[in-house]
RNA sequence: GCGCCUGUAGCUCAGUCGGACAGAGCAACGGACUUCUAAUCCGUAGGUCGCACGUUCGAAUCGUGCCAGGCGCGCCA
């Protein structure tokens, strides 16, 4: 890459000047090497000399000259170099040092930008996870999309990853839905039921009741109340997960493994938790419960584990999780959740902490809150009333690559409004369309190319003819790619990737509304198709990376 | 009251490790289709980066204090 040999060549001139006594101190700072960005400002600049000016004691621009002046560029990438301002060194890149980027991209095909920097550790992401009480909501599919390419990018990042999604089905929530269920039951069956207000109000309760009386039959609801509600727990329980993870299919989220909270207490994983934790002196007894001492490890206060009542928390079942997580082998655990739970961060991370993980062993994306608008207007979500759009509605309406996409076009920390017209809009409104057209564009051409032309094969002859600006300007974007997916991995903002696909699909429409690829000129032709088949390959691997289709035709 | 997130153009949002003159799309206005797909392109206009102070060669970016919106502060999940 040519940032990296622009690094080391700016180390190996600030030691070749120290060494002919041009600089006076051989304290460096490290080097970042950035693009400005003004074109005029050329490729590459770098601080180099102002952060240094301190250490040397001497001005930045007199420290910029020594430098210049030792730079040794024997490769020859380099065109001229400026100092600039306060003392910024600028680059301007030779041409044609870009060119290499196009048969990289062609070798490389699917793998280009592949760094290895999960160095093939295991890597678990956990997301979505929503209790399978009820129907997935809008909030849920941005947790899935996020979590869903944090992963992808992990993964061709060089880490073994795996998406797991875990299954809170023990506990008063279940409870609740299998009561609700229940009691819809009876009153199907003719008696008249009082259904409480705390219970599940949904539509979705009465079919799945219609359901379970088909499949269970009526004798069901003659044995007792406890234990005909224990069925329709688990039935209604399992059939909303049915239901959830055909909603994900279509959003095209896939899980590696379904982790059931109910056998973590089956295998007596709790106890065991806990009980590791007490060996280390972190639980004890108070007001009749039992604590785990979080506060030892940075959160406000300690937390109970196992209830007055003798039943153990939410928490104690989560400690369980995720001391098998790592007992599993996962090298780092990434937790997805929405915002709503971003107060439970620090107990998990203390109980964490104290299984003697590392700070970056775990982390926990929380993404914020999506607002569902039509037209500009709230769609009202009234749970209560059991009325709401469903994550369902809303694919169902817009389609999973819009859906994906304004997912992914905003940082996940930011609270997002997805307008339902706004989705389903084919305009620049709706980015995804002016990215996907790039790639069905390059289609149409090469189809005209391979059939009216007889051009078999992109062949990378004449690419020095690759010489106008926004030909330059595309190819340098190309090769921005790889550095671009590493920061998104590393960083875990998978914005990144969508927002660089709407950069580079704008350069290429700026510059198939200029030029045109196919010509008279086979000289000029050939090294195009060569290049706008790298393009294809990118926008083809960047959207596979986001989980959005790239079409032929559109 | 305490904690977390957010605040950038009329709207929706980017802005990397502190870098040079603040970025895109939409909306507005004016242009470009006998051409490889006009779901496109070109141009014009649009800014107190919530406010104030501080840190320094340099702040949308870091620190402190305010303001506004969202969320969270259970022996709920």
């Amino acid at each position: 890459m040519i940032k990296q040999r622009l690094k080391q060549m700016l180390l190996d001139a600030a030691r070749s000047a120290y060494e002919a006594g041009r600089l006076l101190s051989p304290d460096f700072p490290e080097t970042s090497v950035e693009e400005p960005k003004i074109e005029a400002h050329g490729d590459f600049a770098t601080n180099f000399a102002m952060a240094g000016a301190s250490a040397q004691k001497m001005p930045p621009r007199k420290i910029a000259e020594a430098i210049a002046d030792h730079l040794d560029d024997h490769e020859g990438i380099i065109e001229k170099t400026e100092i600039a301002g306060p003392g910024f060194i600028n680059f301007f890149i030779r041409q044609t040092a870009w060119l290499p980027v196009l048969k990289e991209i062609h070798d490389k095909d699917h793998s280009f930008g592949a760094a290895g920097l999960g160095d093939g550790k295991k890597v678990q992401v956990e997301f979505v996870s929503a209790n399978p009480t009820g129907p997935l909501h809008i909030g849920h599919g941005r947790g899935a999309v996020v979590g869903d390419t944090v992963a992808s990018l992990l993964s061709f990042c060089g880490y073994r990853v795996d998406r797991e999604y875990y299954i809170n089905d023990a506990g008063r929530q279940i409870h609740t839905l299998g009561k609700s269920v229940y009691l819809r039951c009876l009153e199907l069956g003719g008696k008249e039921v009082e259904f409480p207000e705390d219970a599940y109000q949904g539509d979705y309760i009465y079919e799945i009741a219609k359901s379970a009386i088909a499949e269970k039959g009526p004798g069901m609801l003659e044995k007792s109340e406890q234990e005909a509600v224990e069925i329709c727990a688990r039935y209604a329980a399992g059939q909303i997960l049915k239901d959830i993870r055909v909603d994900l299919e279509n959003l095209g989220v896939r899980f590696d493994s379904w982790f059931s909270e109910q056998k973590l207490y089956d295998s007596g994983r709790v106890d065991k938790a806990l009980s590791f934790l007490e060996k280390k002196g972190l639980i004890y007894e108070k007001d009749d419960a039992r604590w785990f001492a979080a506060s030892r490890f940075g959160d406000e206060k300690d937390r109970v584990v196992v209830r007055k009542n003798g039943q153990t928390t939410y928490f104690a079942s989560d400690i369980a999780y995720h001391l098998e997580k790592y007992e599993r082998g996962y090298d780092r655990v990434i937790d997805v959740w929405g915002a709503d739970h971003h107060g439970y961060v620090q107990r998990l991370s203390a109980a964490i902490t104290a299984m003697g993980k590392s700070s970056g062993q775990f982390r926990v994306i929380l993404t914020q809150l999506v607002n569902l608008l039509r037209k500009g207007r709230p769609v009202s979500m009234s749970t209560r009333a059991g009325r709401f759009v469903t994550l369902r509605d809303v694919t169902d309406e817009v389609g999973r690559d819009a859906a994906r996409f304004i997912f992914l076009t905003r940082h996940h920390e930011s609270p997002l409004d997805f307008d339902l017209e706004v989705a389903k809009a084919k305009t620049n409104d709706n980015p995804v369309y002016y990215v996907q057209y790039v790639h069905a564009r390059i289609s149409s051409i090469w189809k005209k190319a391979t059939e009216e032309r007889g051009i078999q094969a992109a062949l990378p002859n004449g690419l020095e003819l690759l010489c106008e600006p926004e030909e330059i300007r595309l190819i340098k974007q190309l090769a921005r790619y790889p550095e671009t997916v590493a920061v998104a991995a590393e960083l875990m903002e998978p914005h990144r990737v969508a927002y660089y696909l709407m950069d580079l699909a704008a350069l290429f429409h700026a510059y198939y509304n200029k030029h045109r690829v196919l010509t008279d000129d086979p000289n000029i032709t050939e090294p195009r198709l060569y290049m706008i088949m790298a393009v294809q390959k990118i926008i083809r691997n960047g959207l596979g990376m986001l989980g959005v289709s790239a079409p032929e035709t559109m």
